[in-house]
RNA sequence: GGGGGCGUAGCUCAGUUUGGUUAGAGCGCCGGCCUGUCACGCCGGAGGUCGCGAGUUCGAGUCUCGUCGCUCCCGCCA
């Protein structure tokens, strides 16, 4: 038998066609006479019927059926009878009449059901993916996702981009991430890295004049699992010569409209918005901010900074700041318990405290109204436009403290009070970004975003004076408060990249040694290039509605990093371990 | 490394607060009956290392300690 057709396919137009349909059983509905199948293939589902008064045989054959077997059916398409008809299935009002059963494999009864709707422990569902993948929810999401990356690589080439692969063994650049190390046979005692990302070969494909690359790629990174990062994960990477800020923008834009199109069948509307990172954090308190609803936050340092209540004043007088969000109409929304909850969820933000005031026709509601004078409530109510029935928090430490906190409460109550509508997707460019930070433990500066950033040009002369007030030519693509891409326009000058270095604390011998290769390709005729990748899972948890990025990975890993399928990491043989010059146990 | 949640039948869960007879339910599974169902129906049945280990107790699914796994978050990570 030859397959015809898929399960989704048969229609009234097709009465009286004889066809051969080939997939699993999803479901017998046996009446001691006619028999039901729901026959699913990966288009969809249609029912097949075993009827004794038309075929004994293949009838009494049908009786063996069990879910999850595997069958080829071969039958004549009939109308179903007037009333029986299925509206739930776009195959309801056809039924194929079975003539021909062959039974291509038989199954084992699953450890759950074949269904979207039924609830299962992820761990039950990863130790069987690939029975768990027959569900429709995730066929789909993984359908979703050929879908998109298809779209990608046609648009991409489209632009003239080239896709040139890079290595996954390669060399250990112990900046940023932690590496997955791999050792070597030939090289006992030597190691090579999986990449965190192709940045340094694609910035040297751009050196060797490629001038347009990009790749659909794996990435590798040995942190803590969550649930939008797993330890390889796949990236949309990008490089163009020749390019400034908005060059890579546009094509950016033009590749997520293609994305949304093929997947969602969706006009996302280009250009997207932007934004400075500056911009950002004082209002939204993140630097990737949800701009789908408003509930901004406002800074309110300089009016309470004498205050008589010295936790505000306090952190003004050490440096920090005192924002507040007003949640409008909110004050009788939550009660005393809700508001110590939000106090316990800003504490995970090392949030100290929340300050609250419930503004009440005639008073202010809160153990803090005492401390404040009447012109400091005064300036308060009228820059945080306090009504009666509003409930407004207060974070005061530092900034970076309050806009966490305050950031990720915001995103918090609007969640709570139902002000985000899912089915609209709010993009926004982060533009910007400070080119280094302070890291307090290891008392150095550290990049951002990478140390190939370029600074923006007119604070390069700050480089040495206050390097923190140097900006890069960094862009984050923003959708919904969550990161889908990054990408900075990238140094193509030699001294430039050797005073960046410099400015992270490196010495001469360690630079030479870690991006020694770096510097003399920079040397050698470097073009102006930059670009960007995106998380392509992360994109595609988006566009599936997942809220977790295993959903749309076919074999993911659990949050210890392990497959629970495959039992990996596992062991290794003695023998392996030995070959490779290694001393480590348990061994087999 | 830290904090929260979960772990009882193949699956989802109740039972744990207050220790006490033979650990229950729904779905699934197996058998029988049933010719128009589509969550088919009816009758019957099988199925348990209560995650694992120790402890307290006359007695532990229930209390204590430890440990393992899954998950969410902080740290970490761009």
């Amino acid at each position: 038998m030859r397959r015809s057709h898929h399960c989704n396919e048969l229609s009234i137009a097709d009465e009286g066609a004889e066809v051969v349909l080939m997939g699993w059983a999803q479901r017998r509905r046996d009446h001691g006479g006619v028999i039901f199948i729901d026959l699913r293939d990966r288009q969809g589902i249609t029912q097949v019927v075993f009827n004794p008064e038309r075929d004994a045989r293949v009838h009494e054959k049908a009786h063996a059926i069990r879910n999850e077997y595997v069958l080829a059916v071969r039958g004549v398409v009939e109308k179903r009878p007037g009333g029986m008809e299925n509206p739930a299935l776009v195959t309801g009002a056809i039924e194929v009449m079975v003539s021909e059963l062959k039974i291509l494999n038989r199954a084992e009864t699953p450890p759950f059901m074949i269904e979207d709707d039924i609830e299962v422990n992820e761990n039950t569902r990863l130790q069987h993916r690939h029975i768990d993948l027959r569900r429709s929810s995730l066929q789909r999401n993984i359908m979703m996702r050929s879908r998109a990356a298809a779209a990608a690589r046609r648009y991409l080439d489209e632009q003239g981009f080239l896709d040139i692969e890079t290595p996954c063994l390669t060399r250990s650049t112990p900046e940023g991430a932690r590496d997955f190390l791999v050792p070597s046979r030939l090289a006992p005692g030597s190691f090579y890295a999986l990449p965190q990302s192709p940045q340094l070969f694609k910035q040297l494909l751009m050196i060797s004049g490629f001038e347009k690359y990009y790749q659909i790629v794996r990435c590798f990174r040995d942190e803590d699992l969550r649930a939008d990062r797993q330890p390889e994960f796949t990236q949309i990477d990008m490089e163009m010569s020749f390019v400034g800020e908005q060059d890579v923008m546009a094509v950016s834009e033009g590749l997520i409209v293609e994305i949304f199109k093929a997947v969602l069948d969706l006009e996302v509307k280009a250009p997207f918005d932007r934004m400075t990172y500056q911009e950002a954090m004082d209002r939204y308190g993140l630097d990737r901010p949800d701009t789908r609803f408003g509930l901004e936050l406002c800074d309110i340092s300089d009016i309470v900074a004498d205050s008589g209540f010295k936790v505000f004043s306090d952190a003004v007088g050490k440096g920090g700041i005192v924002k507040a969000l007003n949640a409008k109409g909110c004050a009788e929304r939550f009660t005393r318990k809700e508001i110590d909850d939000f106090t316990d969820f800003v504490a995970v933000y090392r949030a100290k405290g929340l300050a609250w005031i419930r503004v009440k026709e005639d008073e202010w509601q809160s153990p803090i109204t005492k401390f404040f004078s009447e012109e400091e409530k005064k300036k308060m109510a009228e820059r945080l436009d306090m009504q009666p029935g509003d409930l407004v928090f207060f974070g005061a430490d530092k900034s970076s403290i309050v806009n966490e906190a305050l950031g990720h409460l915001r995103i918090e109550l609007a969640k709570k009070l139902g002000l985000i509508d899912d089915s609209i997707y709010r993009f926004v460019w982060i533009t910007d970004f400070p080119m280094l930070e302070y890291d307090e433990t290891e008392k150095r500066y550290q990049a951002l975003h990478h140390p190939f950033t370029s600074p923006a040009e007119e604070d390069m002369d700050k480089l040495e004076k206050d390097p923190l007030s140097v900006r890069s030519r960094a862009y984050d693509l923003v959708l919904n408060g969550i990161e889908i891409g990054g990408g900075s326009i990238r140094i193509h000058q030699k001294e430039l990249q050797i005073k960046v270095l410099e400015a992270l604390g490196m010495s001469r011998e360690e630079y030479e040694e870690k991006f020694g290769f770096l510097i003399s390709a920079l040397e050698s005729g470097a073009p102006p290039h930059g670009g960007i990748a995106f998380g392509f899972d992360r994109l595609m948890a988006i566009l599936c509605g997942s809220s977790s990025i295993r959903e749309v990975i076919a074999f993911p890993k659990t949050q210890k990093g392990a497959c629970l399928m495959t039992a990996a990491p596992g062991p290794a043989y003695r023998a392996q371990l030995e070959e490779l010059g290694l001393k480590a146990g348990p061994v087999k």
